[in-house]
DNA sequence: GAAAACTAGTTTGATCTAAAACTATTTTGA
DNA sequence: TCAAAATAGTTTTAGATCAAACTAGTTTTC
């Protein structure tokens, strides 16, 4: 990402530093967008160089908290397609992280559970996230914290709320 | 996107409704992540039909906001890279919706606009993005906008502030 | 007790994305 | 001035994502 270093002056008008947004300066969609993008790429310098990606670490986080977790409710949780977890979770059982088992009482499904790597990888990753997110917790404000997750939490509970998504309802707040 | 329909009793704990997410709970960009990809599906959904993503949709926008502004300008206010952009835009013009005009005093850079056929695009899909924003609106509460915005903002700012990137800075509430 | 409907997971296809390498041009600075 | 550094945009590469189609196994229903 390179540094924009001061441009010179132009007859065109858009070159300059000052960006007209319109209608998007309003829209909370596109605020989101923008910081989800900021915050991923973060992040994925932050852990980028264990090769590990946000999306990951959501993985193993989950399967450490719900040990035995099954690939679709992993991708409900997850917010993510179930298509997307198969490479993922191919990738992660490859590198030893995790254990898929078969249910005994249902063929069809696999039961996930981090390997002592994974839990390893694990406790080294949520050190990075913890840095990452008081980063985040400094820019927000502790005092608004709760109302922040709240209301994200809020947008996803309304808008999957006809995929039939549960948002979610761990934990919430120290 | 199937309905889950009653999961039946499992001897797996992790099957069930309750999923425990952990630290993962606590962490802003966790949820940031989930908002982020449910509020794009939700208008993907809406203006998929005219085969708009929202990316294509903020560039329409933000090319109509600043005519003339070149590519590289746009994907710093877009906040992704210039060489996504590059099939996007291909792909814009190729649909007759811009105009990429060169620029007489530099012949590196192109000057974007939008085609009559980009103007009715873009009004069209307005009137998509403003329904779904207000849907937006009345999950966050218009009393809770503008403060939400600019945490968001404030968030974009802080995390790129090494990149160099300006945060969105046009006109902010109505 | 089958046939139909449903569920778990994978495969395939199409997009989208960032990053790095590259070409062409412009600016800088010794 | 002219070589080096910087900038604009494209290409290439690698990876992620969803949706739909598919396989295999399970439940429902008549």
């Amino acid at each position: 990402m390179p540094k924009p270093a001061k441009p010179r002056e132009r007859e065109v008008q858009a070159a300059q530093e000052p960006v007209r947004f319109g209608p998007l300066a309003n829209y909370i969609g596109f605020h989101l967008r923008r910081a989800q993008t900021a915050s991923f790429q973060a992040v994925a310098h932050r852990i980028g160089q264990a090769d590990f990606t946000p999306g990951l670490y959501a993985l193993l986080t989950l399967i450490e908290q719900n040990p035995g977790i099954t690939q679709t409710a992993l991708s409900r949780a997850d917010g993510r397609d179930k298509s997307s977890l198969t490479p993922a979770l191919s990738g992660l059982q490859k590198r030893g992280l995790i254990r898929r088992e078969r249910i005994a009482g249902d063929k069809r499904s696999y039961a996930l559970h981090l390997t002592p790597a994974g839990s390893a990888a694990a406790a080294a990753l949520h050190r990075h996230a913890q840095a990452h997110d008081d980063e985040l917790d400094r820019i927000i404000g502790l005092e608004h914290k709760a109302q922040f997750i709240r209301q994200l939490r809020r947008i996803v509970s309304a808008l999957s709320a006809d995929t039939g998504e549960d948002g979610p309802d761990g934990e919430a707040q120290p």
